[in-house]
DNA sequence: CTCGTTATGTACGCCATCGAACAGAATGTG
DNA sequence: CACATTCTGTTCGATGGCGTACATAACGAG
């Protein structure tokens, strides 16, 4: 039987000093979170902040039209609610479920309690929100010049680094969602993935069999994120 | 004669209460910012904060190709360097001057105490961090779904608000690198623009005349980051 | 005023992506 | 096991933006 998260794997919550970590761990409260839930949905006023374990967010934003395109990621290296904290309490964009799993989360005053003590959670949240912002960045950026085929890479590997393992559940029609691209785009970029022996999919269910190649056939701008993050994070986790 | 720029014509220095303003008052040093002056290079150490008065910043994001995109765009209503305070010290992008003015810049470290007295310059500087990454998710949006002509308008919309008069210096081929497109892309959109009777334009000086129409034939970007960054920052403006 | 420089205009073929429409395959539900 | 549903594959023409190339026009330094 699979054992419950423990608030340790989220790795904000890891990194807490322990006295910080005593004064929220009794408030935290495990959540599970079903593929496709809407967490928040744009505009809304937030009430609780999430802390995910092994569960994938992404936050997207959904226009007049009904087109979406994410705008950023988050799994166990970081928090979904930051407008909480950073003042505004709520934000424009939509916060949905990409990979089923668990979180813990905190009722929104307890964060703003800590965060106010101006102790460490301060330090780590804000760093955090820098590490989001590059993402943000940089999907701009991406969308902007990047081809299907190199997005569809990148949008892999952030989705690989925050699972335990190299199977991803999620169907093209929800990939394409994300990327704010037609499904028939990622279908062809997929299937080319496939036919070179880097992924292997059926029905919902992706398997990535040669990391390193998905790599290579990445633009640029996972590696930035994925280096910016690890350099504001790092001293912390 | 023009009179110099006064730390209150920026809107962040503006909403300080009175005693953080003189606690920093006397360390703000007046510097003007000829355009294309680059402010900061990607992956630096800033040393400063800029807070602008009259002058415009655009964010930018230069790839390994050379190909560039802007990522969001700074004036009287915020301050350049939010790594700064953020934690990171240093972020992955280029600030370059768009317009030409005067900002009043302030060393970092000062920025940091004030910052970490833990008073209202937190406060105000966190909610305008989060009016910018509201920026930097549309541009996001912006750049996967909408067309060169509604961009335009969305990028003359914001240059617009952020200049005193209607007349925006700038050559085609700079608008071309902030949206990350061709130039004769950006040629052809003004050119629709200038026959619809909206904007004039030669060489390097634009004039917009008909705002309310340019406001129409925007994307729904420049409606959704205005209206966020005043409900984010009008109670303290 | 002239000339070099820089900005703008225009044209052409190319290609990635789109929109729409439909066929086939996998799944799980009754 | 059969069927409805959902996912994936494929095709078609349309088109927006790209890359390239070159022409014209405005400016400003001498």
């Amino acid at each position: 039987m699979p054992e419950l998260p423990r608030p340790q794997q989220n790795l904000l919550l890891a990194a807490l000093p322990h006295e910080s970590k005593k004064r929220l761990v009794d408030h935290l409260e495990l959540v599970s979170l079903p593929l496709g839930k809407v967490m928040y949905e744009s505009g809304e006023t937030m009430r609780y902040v999430y802390f995910p374990t092994d569960s994938i967010i992404s936050l997207l934003y959904v226009m007049e039209s009904g087109a979406s395109a994410e705008i950023s990621v988050v799994g166990n290296e970081g928090v979904v609610g930051i407008a909480l904290f950073m003042g505004g309490e709520s934000t424009p964009s939509r916060a949905i479920v990409q990979s089923g799993g668990y979180a813990f989360r905190l009722l929104g005053q307890r964060l703003k309690d800590e965060f106010n003590r101006h102790g460490e959670m301060l330090v780590l949240m804000l760093r955090y929100t820098q590490a989001l912002i590059t993402q943000m960045s940089q999907t701009a950026v991406c969308n902007r010049h990047h081809s299907i085929d190199q997005q569809l890479c990148r949008w892999l590997l952030l989705s690989l680094d925050r699972l335990p393992d190299n199977q991803i559940t999620m169907t093209q029609e929800l990939i394409a969602n994300m990327l704010g691209v037609r499904r028939e785009g990622v279908t062809e970029a997929a299937g080319k993935l496939q036919k070179l022996g880097v992924i292997e999919y059926r029905r919902g269910h992706i398997t990535v069999l040669d990391r390193p190649r998905l790599e290579q056939l990445s633009c640029e701008c996972y590696a930035v994120v994925k280096k910016e993050t690890d350099r504001l994070l790092s001293d912390h986790f």
